[in-house]
This record gives structure tokens, sequence and C-alpha cells, in this order.
DNA sequence: ATTATATACCTAAGAATATTAGGTAATAAA
DNA sequence: TTTATTACCTAATATTCTTAGGTATATAAT
């Protein structure tokens, strides 16, 4: 990713999440995607992105096929069965994360929040 | 930290955070003040905890005092200036974190929200 | 014509941060 | 007397990221 610190396990998430919605991306697409809904606040860079990418693949969340556009290849990615249920865990998981922390930072407050 | 593996980067704003609040702490105190605060759903780990202290005393964010508390050691920690002021800003980037991963979960809503 | 930018994939070295699994030592409870 | 709690610590390993490259095509700018 880039500049933002705190963004260290939550790729995974977004990955898995934009595949939810969107069916079939490919890397850079992603890249732009993110870079679009952030106003460019999160970059998430190539080397980053594409171990990423490689892992969930190997875990079976993902797969890929090539397609070519032009003379370029492209490889696309889109959630496996196992893949659409990580969706869920993952976003669970991210909003019990904001939760928590809104108990530790603002004690007293802020009793529900959601994603 | 335990289980929930979103949290990484996150352990030096909780520990700021706890400061600002209660102006001197140790690093048991702390590992159990975060037990508390989230019901047990976030436990730090000593193997992270104390290398995290010693590296934001390090950077001059913290400071130490030595106590005897009955034959035990206490090693308080509380925050510098330039510690109190690094609490904003690791709030802020935060909160940025959050507002972009809802803009990336649930694009078109949640337009704010605030620690 | 050439250079820069955008598209599109990739890897490897190193840094940062965490987990796991220890060690030391005192106190208090079973 | 063994276990649990308090209280500090470190070292090996794992994970995830940044930085900095490499390859290659297409297009826009100089």
């Amino acid at each position: 990713m880039s500049n933002n610190n705190l963004i260290k396990g939550s790729l995974q998430t977004i990955i898995l999440k934009l595949l939810e919605e969107n069916d079939k991306m490919y890397g850079y697409e992603i890249t732009q995607k993110v870079k679009e809904l952030t106003a460019g606040e999160i970059k998430i860079t190539e080397g980053a992105l594409y171990p990423a990418l490689h892992k969930l693949e190997a875990e079976g969340l993902l797969t890929t096929e090539i397609q070519q556009v032009d003379n370029r290849v492209r490889k696309y990615y889109s959630l496996t069965k196992s893949g659409k249920k990580e969706v869920s865990s993952k976003l669970a998981e991210l909003q019990a994360f904001v939760e928590n922390m809104q108990r530790i930072i603002n004690p007293g407050l802020n009793p529900d929040l959601k994603f």
C-alpha cells in the first residue's frame, strides 16, 4: 500500500470485497479502483498486490483466467466458492477491529457502528 | 496482539491513546486495560508490547520511571511533549484508514464517521 | 524520432510488526 | 507444592509491507 501505515492486513479484505462486487478483475484494475474510491489516499503498490493475489490463489480463494487484450496479457481474478465465504469472514473481522478500536479510543461511546 | 489479524500497526496508537488518558501506565497494566475495554477480544501479547514500548521510548515519545511496589519493579511509561503531539496524528491516521475502508466496502454510503 | 506516460505483469532485498515460545522472579491461591 | 497472577524481558520465525528494480506494449507529448 502506501502512506497510511495502519493498513497492514487489510489488503486481502480489500481484494476479496472488490471481487465480490465486480466478479472479475485484473491486478492493475484493482489498484486503479482503490485509488478512485479513496480519492487517491490509498495507493496499492504492485509489490504488495501481486504477492497478495498469488497467495490468495494458492490458498484456493481466487482463480485466474488469462485474457488477451490487443497485444497485452491480462490476468483476471475471481472468487472461488471458499473465496466467497471468506469475504464475509474478513468483513466481520474488520468490523470487530473497528469496534474494538472505538472501545479503546472512545470508551463509553459509539455502541455500534456498521460496515 | 492476538486472534484478530487486522490489527497490524495499531498497537502504537493504542499505547499512545491510553497514555493520553491515564497519564502513567506500566506494561502489564496496558495489556489488562485493553483486555478489559475490548471484553477480552484484543489480547496484547508481551512479545509485541515490550518491543513497541521500547521503540516509542527510543523515538522520544515516551519516558520511563521505575517504581518499587512491594518487592516488584514496575516501569511506568508516560507521554513526552512530542508523544502528546503524536497522539492526535495517530488518531487522525486511524480515522482516515477507517473512512477509506468504508469507501471501499460501502461505496456511496457513510459519508462520515468519527472517532 | 524520441521520450515520457500509461497499461500490465512480475520479483527480490530489506524494514516493520507481529506470533510463538521461551526465561527470570516475586506473590498469592489451590 | 504446584499453579496462577503479577511483572519484566528477549530471540527465532512469520507475515506483510515498501522500495526498487525488470520486462513489454501502446499512446501521447516534445
